[in-house]
DNA sequence: TCAAAAGTGTTTGGTTTACACCCATGA
DNA sequence: TCATGGGTGTAAACCAAACACTTTTGA
C-alpha cells in the first residue's frame, strides 16, 4: 500500500478550494461544536482542510473529520459555499506556517479560497478529538463559547445552525447526535436546543411516538435522580422511510 | 471605466472553480429551465461560467445570468457543490474550444472543476435568453425536455429541483417567478407544478389569503375563456416578513 | 416525606379537508 | 345554452395545544 504523502506537501491539493466543517455533538443537554486552537495563539477555528487532486469533496470532508474525531462514516452534508474575495486574507494560520517552515506555506495560505461548508452530526460519546498540524488543541465547545472565530468562521457556523434548524424535520438529527439508546427527555432536549424553544413534554412524546420511528426498550435509565425514564432506540427502517416525506409539522 | 477583458482570456479566472446555474421560469403553466446548446453539436447544458479572481461567487453568478437573460438583480441562491473527480472529464465544450482556438482552452477545460450550483428564479416574460461564446442557442425548455444534458448537469438540475421543493415554504417563489400581476389559478398552478401534485382550488385560495401576503386588485384578467379571474399582486412587506418564519404547512 | 422528573390521559379549540352551490364567459 | 373555469361558503374530521393526575426516585 502506498502511504499518502503527509499533509505538509501542499502541492497535492486543489488550489483555491478548501473546506470547513461544523461538527455538532450533543452532551449535557448542550449542543457542542468541535473547534481547534491555532498553535501559539488563542485563536479558534473550525476544523478544515483541503481537497486532494484525485479526491471527491465528500471524501475530503470525511478524511478531515476522521482525523479530527477518529470516527468513520460520519453523517455530513455540504450546506453552503463561502467564496467572497478577501475572506481568507490575513489567515492567522499563515503565521504558524512560517514558524513551522512548511514548503510554499505562505504562498499557499495567501491564495483566495472558495471554501465548501460541511456540517456533520456525530455521537459525542464516541468522538475522540485531536488537533491537526496547525493546531495544538481540538475540543468541544458550547455554542455560547464560539463567539470570535478566525476569518469568516462565525458566519460559516451561523449558516450551519440555520441549515440545521431548517432541516430539523428532514434529517436524522436524533439518530446521529444521540447514542444508540436514549431517553425521551434527552431527545426532547435535543430538539429544544436546536430549535431554541421549549416544547411540551407530553405533546412531544405523543408526536414522536406517532411517527413510529422509535422502539421502546424494556430497560430504563437508572442512576439519575427522580423517576427512571424508559430507554428508546431508533427504528432505522421506519426512520429513513419517514424522513423521505419529512416529519411533518411546525414544532 | 476599464472594460472587463473578454471572456476568452481564461487566465483571469480562478482555477478549478466553476459555477452552473439552474434558471427557473414559469410560463404556460409549465416550469421552464434555461438551457444552452453547445456550438456545432446537439448537446445541451446548463448556463455556467467561471469566477474572476477578484469577484465573489454571487457576483459571478449574477454576471453570468445577466449575460444569459439580460436581467439584473436576479434572485439566486447556491444550493449545492459538485466536485466529484472526473465530473468534468470529456467536457464537450473542449472540442468547441479547439475549433475556436481560445488561448489555453484545452488545458483549461481539462482541469478538474469544483462547480457551485446556483438556482435562480426569473420572470419568464422579462428574460431575453442569449447564448454565450460556446453555444449557438439559449432557450427555455420544459422540465420533461431536459433528459440528457452534458456531464453531470442532470444531477445538478435534479438537485436544484429537490431544493426548490424543500424550500417552497421558505423562499419567495411566487414573487420571483410570476409577473407583477397574476391570478390565483396561476399561482396555484405554479405551486402544483413545483410540488408535482394537485391542490384543492378552494383550500389553496383560503390558505394563501390567510397569509396576508397578497393584495387583491380591482382588475380581472380578461381575454381568456370562462369567468375572468381577479388579479393579485404580492404585498412585499408582509411577504418578506412571513417568509422569515416560513409559510407554515405541509401542502 | 417531599420536591422534581417521568408516565399516561383528556378536554378543547382551531385548522384542514372535502365537499356544494352559484357566477361568468366564449364556443 | 352549456361546458368549463372561477368565486364563495359550510360541515365534518382531524390534530395540536393546554392542562390534570399518578408514579417513581433520591435527597
Amino acid at each position: 500500500m502506498v502511504r499518502p504523502k503527509p499533509d505538509t506537501d501542499l502541492l497535492q491539493f486543489l488550489k483555491h478550494v478548501s473546506l470547513d466543517c461544523v461538527v455538532f455533538g450533543f452532551h449535557d443537554n448542550q449542543l457542542k461544536i468541535l473547534l481547534t486552537r491555532i498553535k501559539n495563539t488563542e485563536l479558534w477555528a473550525l476544523p478544515g482542510g483541503f481537497v486532494r487532486k484525485e479526491e471527491s469533496l465528500e471524501s475530503a470532508a470525511n478524511r478531515v473529520l476522521n482525523e479530527r474525531t477518529g470516527l468513520d462514516n460520519i453523517f455530513l452534508k455540504p450546506f453552503n459555499v463561502f467564496g467572497d474575495p478577501g475572506r481568507s486574507e490575513k489567515n492567522p494560520i499563515a503565521n504558524e506556517i512560517i514558524i513551522s517552515g512548511v514548503n510554499n506555506g505562505l504562498e499557499w495560505f495567501n491564495q483566495r479560497f472558495i471554501s465548501v461548508g460541511f456540517y456533520a452530526l456525530v455521537d459525542f460519546s464516541k468522538a475522540v478529538p485531536s488537533p491537526d498540524i496547525f493546531s495544538d488543541l481540538c475540543i468541544w465547545k458550547n455554542l455560547n463559547e464560539t463567539s470570535s472565530l478566525i476569518l469568516d468562521h462565525n458566519k460559516i457556523l451561523n449558516s450551519a445552525l440555520e441549515t440545521l434548524r431548517l432541516q430539523v424535520n428532514y434529517q436524522p438529527l436524533g439518530y446521529n447526535l444521540l447514542p444508540e439508546k436514549f431517553t425521551m427527555p434527552e431527545l426532547q432536549n435535543l430538539y429544544e436546543t436546536i430549535l431554541g424553544k421549549d416544547l411540551d413534554r407530553r405533546n412531544f412524546q405523543r408526536r414522536m411516538l406517532s411517527f413510529k420511528i422509535l422502539n421502546k426498550l424494556e430497560e430504563r435509565k437508572t442512576g439519575g435522580a427522580h423517576k427512571a425514564p424508559f430507554l428508546y432506540e431508533f427504528n432505522l427502517q421506519n426512520y429513513r422511510q419517514a424522513l423521505q416525506n419529512g416529519l411533518y409539522g411546525g414544532w
